[in-house]
DNA sequence: TCAAGTTTTCCTGTTT
DNA sequence: AAAACAGGAAAACTTG
């Protein structure tokens, strides 16, 4: 890599991401920055000019490097030799933020240009002295402690903007709380314009992700237990690369508090020593008051947004000055978390909440039309058995996570539940749809349907909503990935497809159909994780070029 | 209406 | 022991 980049300069849609990252969730600066796809294909990706979420950065290069390319090819405009440059500054960041080995190559030849969206699985510059010899440190330097970049003009000083995904989901509760009215508005006007590429979902960061810290890790369910290790491993910056969190996928809290730490050193060989510290913290030094009751379900009917947001101004958590739960001193050691009085939550959106009509926003800023996302949309006749159609719920748990005993109690106080009903063995084969939809139902699901369960598995792949929460890429040019939390995927699948039964254990039926047609191409001795085949992977690339 | 393709469901057995 | 994998069979569903 030779020659020196030229002088970064300052654009106009930077000082607009600018102004919006202080409040805008992932997906709405993930929106923000595709509208801007337009401009930024006239010009050189210059990546640094992305603060804040490494792995935005890294899902987005991706599709402005293929929009660059393109828009200089279809106008005939030479490539810059140095643009793998820039890709370079901007993944010598991803890495030294502990998030990804990655980097893409650069290359004049015309091949490697046609690919340049790819990923190299190359060494990364990790060190301040790789970084000044690459002459790059104007641009985006890495400072030895992996945590800042060193370009003040790029970086954003605010705190809101400089916290991880997950801090910066969870304090949404507090941003509401301090002044809903304006949040929520601009929330709604910059949450998800691009409907093609952001589903119309409830995003994994919503408040529940912090439910862990409302209990003690002996009442955590294998949820939790995921829900702690991500954000461990983001407060302390953990290399989600390295990170077994599969491992912890089937591990309830009180399996996770019999653990030595050798187990935890055994089913996490790199953090596992670390995690341990910080779970024993969790598990020895803390008291816990038991939570009170909590509503499960709200009726949306009667709900004003506003309204829900000032109410929830008294009972949620203050989070944003909560410096969280493994501050940092000096030495950017974590320190031994300290938890909150318990105060009651009034309701919190499950991760794989859904809702027929509306979608969630960021963290606790729940409703919001949903018109105008017609890729996502909720089917109409998947209900909570509570609901009626002019009154519907807002389901709490996943169908396949744990659930609480009894969903209806809280509408019908509590009634005794009949003995349950003999078990019959179904006939194989796809039970028939109950009801027949409506036209405009029809039409909606007709389109939700034409995505095939591959394209499905690759959208939810380039989401940073989804990766690598769910799941994650272990080797994106080559294809490979795997499943984080299987039965999240597959309850994301089910819901598109109206169907509450779906596991995933019948949707790696489905995927390993794909095994035979071409598709999918087999791992052999890795759980969990496939590999797209290279025809399914240039198709899936042309049909996202096409939008 | 039909055939082909796709997905879902159930199943048994194997591997990790 | 449990989860994941493998793949056959049958049925439901979509699409052209």
């Amino acid at each position: 890599m030779t020659g020196k980049p030229p002088t970064y300069q300052r654009t106009n849609h930077v000082e607009k991401y600018n102004q919006n990252m202080p409040t805008a969730g992932t997906g709405g600066q993930f929106c923000s920055m595709l509208d801007d796809i337009e401009h930024l294909s006239e010009h050189p990706p210059y990546f640094s000019e992305f603060p804040t979420h490494e792995r935005m950065n890294f899902e987005f290069a991706d599709i402005l490097c293929d929009s660059y390319t393109d828009a200089a090819r279809s106008q005939k405009r030479p490539l810059p030799s140095d643009l793998g440059y820039y890709q370079d500054a901007n993944y010598c960041a991803n890495t030294n933020k502990g998030s990804m080995n990655r980097t893409c190559s650069m290359s004049s030849d015309e091949n490697q240009l046609e690919t340049i969206g790819d990923i190299h699985y190359n060494n990364c510059c990790t060190n301040e002295s790789d970084l000044n010899q690459h002459s790059m440190k104007q641009f985006n330097a890495c400072n030895t402690t992996n945590r800042m970049c060193n370009n003040n003009d790029l970086m954003c000083n605010s705190s809101d903007r400089m916290c991880n995904n997950v801090e910066r989901l969870c304090s949404t509760n507090d941003r509401i709380c301090n002044n809903p009215e304006q949040q929520l508005c601009s929330n709604n006007e910059r949450t998800c314009t691009n409907a093609n590429r952001i589903y119309n979902i409830s995003p994994p960061g919503s408040p529940d992700v912090c439910r862990w810290r409302n209990k003690h890790p002996e009442n955590w369910n294998s949820k939790d237990v995921l829900d702690w290790l991500f954000y461990t491993a983001e407060k302390c910056n953990l290399e989600f690369s390295k990170l077994h969190s599969e491992n912890f996928q089937s591990i309830s809290g009180s399996d996770l508090c019999k653990l030595s730490i050798e187990d935890f050193e055994r089913i996490e060989s790199v953090y596992g020593r670390m995690l341990y510290s910080l779970f024993k913290d969790l598990r020895d030094g803390l008291s816990f008051s038991k939570p009170p009751d909590v509503t499960e379900y709200i009726d949306l009917d009667d709900v004003d947004v506003f309204e829900n947001a000032k109410r929830s101004q008294k009972t949620l958590y203050h989070m944003n000055s909560d410096p969280g739960l493994y501050p940092y001193n000096n030495n950017n050691v974590p320190e031994i978390p300290r938890y909150r009085e318990e105060i009651k939550v009034e309701r919190s959106p499950g991760p794989y909440d859904f809702h027929p009509g509306f979608r969630y926003g960021c963290g606790n800023q729940p409703l919001q039309p949903m018109h105008d996302f017609p890729h996502f949309q909720p089917p109409h006749h998947r209900m909570n058995p509570c609901s009626s159609p002019n009154s519907q719920f807002i389901r709490r748990f996943p169908s396949s996570m744990s659930q609480p005993p009894n969903r209806c109690s809280m509408h019908e106080n509590v009634q005794a539940q009949p003995p349950p009903p003999p078990i019959q063995r179904r006939r194989p084969g796809r039970p028939r749809i109950k009801s027949l939809p409506t036209d405009e139902e029809a039409s909606r699901e007709k389109k939700v349907k034409n995505q095939h369960l591959w394209e499905f598995i690759y959208e939810v792949l380039m989401n940073p909503m989804y990766n690598p929460q769910y799941v994650r890429w272990e080797n994106q040019r080559e294809g490979v990935f795997r499943f984080v939390q299987s039965e999240a995927v597959a309850q994301l699948w089910g819901s598109l497809k109206n169907n509450d039964n779906m596991t995933y254990e019948k949707l790696s039926r489905a995927m390993r159909h794909y095994y035979k047609r071409g598709i999918l191409e087999r791992v052999e001795g890795r759980r969990l994780v496939y590999k797209f085949s290279r025809v399914a992977m240039d198709r899936v690339r042309e049909k996202r070029h096409s939008i």
